[in-house]
DNA sequence: TTCATCGATAAGTAACGTTTATCGGCCTGA
DNA sequence: TCAGGCCGATAAACGTTACTTATCGATGAA
């Protein structure tokens, strides 16, 4: 049983006429019986009455006639969504992001792309890098952003913007802005930390390690923005992404300190999958990064 | 797209790998990349990501899988449905009758079929017999029983028994029983007629018409059970077939009368369509007559 | 680097579906 | 009553489709 055998059984019980159905279907008359024939086999029932002059329909050919149509209908369903997904109409983007990107790059330009592009699902997820990477190698994401290199090659990594890290303390200790920071003084410090599998602990910790710096103190805290609270509340001083902080140096909530060595840059990468195919709703997304960022080209 | 695409891509997007739904589906690899290949270009999109050592859906990918399994349920049903009927698991039968045998002579033989036959559908309609002829010819019905020669020579007739007209009057006139009614009696009788389409009314006609009675009155009652109420009631006589009043003799509810002249006998027939394929409800049933009328042999 | 894995590709072959031509049955109308 | 037309089945030839085996190229693992 096939869809082609169906539709001419449709046909020829519709018209209850093989020469009919034969030119409905653009097929010649013997086609038409050598299909029905066919299905007959197949079912193992006859499923038409062939009186001289009228054709009919057995009971099995009823029961079939009501199951072939609901199949064709389901056949013309598929075709149906994916001639909406093919052509755009419709689409899904399931977009990952580690915290920087995703709490202070992402959002305004995810609320102009759900603008744009209402009729698409838009699903966003932030998480540590690794988890995002390997969701994205999983499929389980479409692309993601992220601030540092990636723990894998096997993604297509492309370059949105470069970050610079920036030292901050509390606006109250503003004695401190602009001026060097003996090393002592920085090993005295208490160092607000992110969480362990931040890319930008790791570069904080590798800078200072860099720097002979050991900080005598440090406090973990979870994402950018509890960061930035402790920092505020005068808990100590933080490395951060300037991302991060950009509104709350110019409010003066915190202020910019220079800690005597330069802080390094880091690349934001988009990350996404190189044999993938996107649909409509990953290209749109793609356009408006590139149109976003130009390092991105 | 057909339905060896859709499982083999269901095959594909459950393994997440190509051979191994070849294997699974008993053909080789390069047939699978075919079939996917075709059904990509059918539907135009790419539904499978083929990064290396990995497959995965795409959007339009994902959609399909979806609405593929729904069809290929409608598909399985429909071969399960198929395969009731054909085992005679399931089946309908539509049967229709002429008063006279639909009121004294089908009832017990459908219970018994109903009994025995419990999983098959039972439709049962009396009509007049043109009217019923009609149906079977354009198998609105399977088959149909009625008395006398059918007004159609396209359908396969069976004789059930051989039913005897019997001319009745009301019990109180007792007198008249066994008594030959002379002709003028028999004009000045009240005759109770059968509504005009009955057979039965078109064989008591031309009874009368050929032995020259002409009754002085008529009366037209619809059905066999309005007539006799009428005989009853000693509005008059009736000729009406012997089915319809053994019980009534043996109660004393009416008696049968004499009238000089034999009454004619007539023919029970279970019609049916010479080109149907009947299923299995529909034979039971003709085994059914078959066993309980010998004349049909 | 070498080997194994995996999907794509090529070429040959087998199977299938469709076509034209024709048959046989049946109904219709002169 | 017979000729003509309608209708579905059948036969043979043809073209297409879908499968097979063999092989390639790319990739990852040992």
């Amino acid at each position: 049983m096939n869809l082609t055998h169906l539709k001419t059984f449709v046909a020829v019980a519709e018209l209850r006429h093989f020469a009919r159905a034969a030119s409905a279907c653009n097929v010649s008359q013997p086609a038409v019986s050598h299909q029905i024939a066919q299905l007959e086999d197949s079912v193992g029932a006859k499923l038409l009455n062939r009186a001289p002059r009228r054709v009919s329909l057995t009971v099995a050919g009823e029961v079939l006639l009501e199951e072939a149509r609901r199949i064709l209908a389901a056949v013309d369903r598929a075709h149906e969504r994916m001639h909406e997904v093919s052509s755009g109409a419709v689409g899904r983007i399931r977009l990952g992001a580690s915290a920087t990107p995703g709490l202070y790059l992402l959002p305004s330009l995810l609320a102009d792309y759900r603008e744009s592009h209402a009729r698409f699902d838009l699903q966003f997820q932030i998480g540590a890098v690794d988890e995002i990477a390997e969701r994205v190698i999983r499929n389980d994401l479409d692309m993601a952003v992220i601030a540092g290199r990636p723990p894998t090659d096997e993604l297509r990594m492309q370059t949105l913007l470069h970050d610079e890290l920036v030292a901050i303390g509390a606006a109250g200790k503003a004695r401190r802005t602009r001026t060097r920071e003996s090393q002592p003084g920085l090993d005295a410090q208490c160092w607000i930390m992110r969480e362990a599998k931040s890319t930008t602990r790791r570069e904080v910790e590798a800078w200072l390690n860099r720097h002979g710096i050991v900080p005598a103190r440090t406090m973990t805290f979870d994402g950018p923005d509890a960061v930035k609270r402790a920092v505020t509340a005068g808990l100590g001083i933080a490395i951060v992404s300037k991302l991060t902080v950009e509104e709350d140096l110019k409010a003066r909530r915190v202020v910019r300190l220079d800690l005597g060595f330069p802080l390094p840059t880091r690349t934001v990468y988009l990350l996404d999958h190189p044999h993938k195919h996107h649909g409509a709703a990953c290209s749109a997304m793609l356009k408006l990064f590139s149109a976003t960022f130009p390092e991105m080209r």
